[in-house]
DNA sequence: CAAATAGTTTAGCCTTGGCTAACAATCATT
DNA sequence: AATGATTGTTAGCCAAGGCTAAACTATTTG
């Protein structure tokens, strides 16, 4: 959510009545709902690292720790942590001291992470959200939208910019 | 992201090449858009308990430990370390073997939480977006949809059900 | 080319949110 | 009222993702 958000939070008032009568979802659906959060979380983090290191790389020719530090806001030790992580994972290759590249499997996840952040990224503008906002909201919900949505995004852009 | 997604997924050749020359956005932008993300994550967890809480209770007069574990998917150990922390927070009051209950705060928090919820889940489902995919991407999407972002979705599901 | 500066890695700490196993309390049934 | 089943709690483990401080490497510059 984003912090410098001067609309009012949704009330339970503010919804009308119908929506609010939905009965709780049959246990394991239920379930499946949360575990599916969690899974995503596991992975959202990686992909966040694996796009930034993609975007790095084709717009300033290579990826530096020091820059994924400050870009990510986080230490710089927490970069270096998470490059060996990757590299375990197969993401990235790296030799000590010297910059990053992708494998063809961290490229892959790469294009696909940027692709689905800009589908929704452009979605969001479409639908009337504001650029800076939408980036923000864009960055957290990238890693939950389905692919069935985000083709139901997709189609959603095509009509508003065929005009 | 759903799992029994059978759509294709993204590349980025399905995008226009006008989605993808965007530059990478000013350090200090980019590094907001993360914390953000991160902050996001700290308290989804919190609202997710008690926003499950808060359910349980108006559909079924109580919330035991025993029912979130089932529907979070989690052990029971997990929820009994979750309550001390949901207690330490001020969000519900609980007494040893005996169930809960959500303070004013957590009441407040659960019901933001279910409003926003639902705004996201309606305006999926108002999009076009199937049922139960909409329920699980909700799920996952609603810590981190902006209050400016919400509000334009309430009004896309009013102009679509006022028809 | 030596020294200062910048960048990277390592070590060791902390918190969160999972888990299992063992124990404690409550409840339901006879 | 006793007991077995259900429910709740505690202890102790683990991995992930933050952090700082210190050590090490590379680069730039006087």
């Amino acid at each position: 959510m984003s912090d410098n958000d001067k609309a009012l939070p949704p009330t339970a008032k503010s919804l009308k009545k119908s929506y609010c009568n939905d009965a709780l979802p049959p246990i394991e659906e239920h379930t499946r709902q949360y575990e599916t959060v969690r899974n995503a979380h596991e992975t959202e983090l990686i992909e966040d690292y694996v796009e930034l290191i993609g975007d790095l790389i084709s717009h300033r020719g290579e990826a530096r720790a020091a820059d994924i530090a400050s870009r990510m806001g986080v230490s710089q030790a927490t970069v270096s942590k998470m490059i060996r992580r990757l590299n375990e994972l197969g993401l990235v290759t790296s030799k000590p001291y010297r910059s990053l590249f992708l494998t063809a499997e961290g490229q892959k996840m790469a294009e696909t992470s940027r692709a689905r952040h800009d589908i929704v990224l452009h979605f969001l503008r479409a639908l009337g959200v504001n650029d800076h906002t939408a980036r923000i909201d864009a960055e957290g919900m990238e890693h939950h939208v389905s692919n069935e949505t985000l083709a139901i995004m997709q189609r959603f852009i095509d009509e508003q910019t065929k005009r």
